[in-house]
DNA sequence: ATAGGCATGTAATCAGTTACATGATTTT
DNA sequence: AAAATCATGTAACTGATTACATGCCTAT
């Protein structure tokens, strides 16, 4: 169901848009929530023309289809932006590294913990980029608290590497009890 | 992949567990970061055991299996953790749910927002609650790590939210420009 | 002309959810 | 005796990834 809803969020925000487009924008704007391939795209465009949530309003030069948000479909985004029940499932491959990289020697582990949050500096540079760069979305201030949510949690995950690599590299330096 | 990853990172920090007693830590500690339901753990259990990465040492009481890491397991793990090109995949349907908030009505995505604040602090409270009673993993030290990010993560998302509800409060009175 | 980007699609496979199914042990 | 919890599993379905496949249009 998420797929269908960020494809009608992003129909939304960016108007207009073809499957090819949507793919490039869950890269870029979105990327930090949610992704798709277009090969998850395309069919699940197709299905949502089908219950009537989208429509294909012109057909441009290489079979390009230009799809619209429906009426349909904005009630369901809207019903499910208002819904009471919100599942907080959350899936972060970065999350998990975090989670197990204490289990590797304290050296290993520091180490390791130094080189990603140095990946997490390049993405909240590429983030900040894009916020200076904020000139794509329809409705003007929409883009930017969502890219300030990205920048915030970004920053948060590579100070947090950081000082737990400081912190493991200390108590492996100067153990206070043993092991 | 990353079940597997999860599964044995969970054998590491933990000790021999039953997938019962896997699939209850999946809501506990490693919750923000990843989740499996039983019906996924205990295939996948069976899978790791026929591929040599854990060993049943006990069947208990009500056929109760107590699975153990294996060398291939550890050395399985290690390698997922030191590997070069991390995947930075993340789905977190909170996260889109925010990205999208700003498509409501200026009103109701500041008393939506509004909500999904509180609902943050109150999974801050659970998680603060858990740091203060730290005594349930095998290496010390090493979950408060993993709970100091969560923690973290969770306050950035809730004050994130209060402040655009703010901001979104403050630009609909105050238009500046139009619309 | 050819390389690169635009543009859409399908098939096979793997990951994950929901629902169904069963039975043992412990607690009230 | 009944209810709660422990404990494992399977089946059907939906969601997502990887690889394959095709062809058009534009810039060099």
């Amino acid at each position: 169901m998420s797929l269908r809803i960020a494809l009608l969020g992003l129909l939304t925000t960016s108007g207009p848009s073809s499957g090819y487009d949507l793919a490039k924008r869950f890269e870029s704007s979105i990327n930090h929530a949610w992704q798709a391939r277009h090969s998850q795209i395309y069919p699940e465009l197709n299905k949502m023309a089908a219950d009537g949530l989208v429509t294909v309003e012109e057909e441009g030069p290489r079979g390009r289809k230009t799809y619209t948000i429906a009426a349909e479909g904005r009630r369901e985004l809207r019903e499910w932006l208002l819904e009471g029940t919100p599942s907080r499932s959350i899936r972060s491959e970065g999350a998990l590294r975090a989670f197990l990289l204490p289990t590797l020697e304290p050296h290993e582990a520091a180490a390791r913990l130094r080189a990603e949050a140095e990946v997490y500096t390049a993405r909240l540079a590429e983030l900040e980029a894009l916020k200076a760069a904020k000139a794509s979305w329809k409705r003007p201030g929409f883009g930017e608290h969502a890219l300030e949510l990205g920048i915030r949690q970004t920053r948060v995950v590579r100070d947090w590497a950081e000082e737990t690599a400081a912190e493991i590299e200390r108590a492996a330096g100067d153990p206070p009890g043993g092991e």
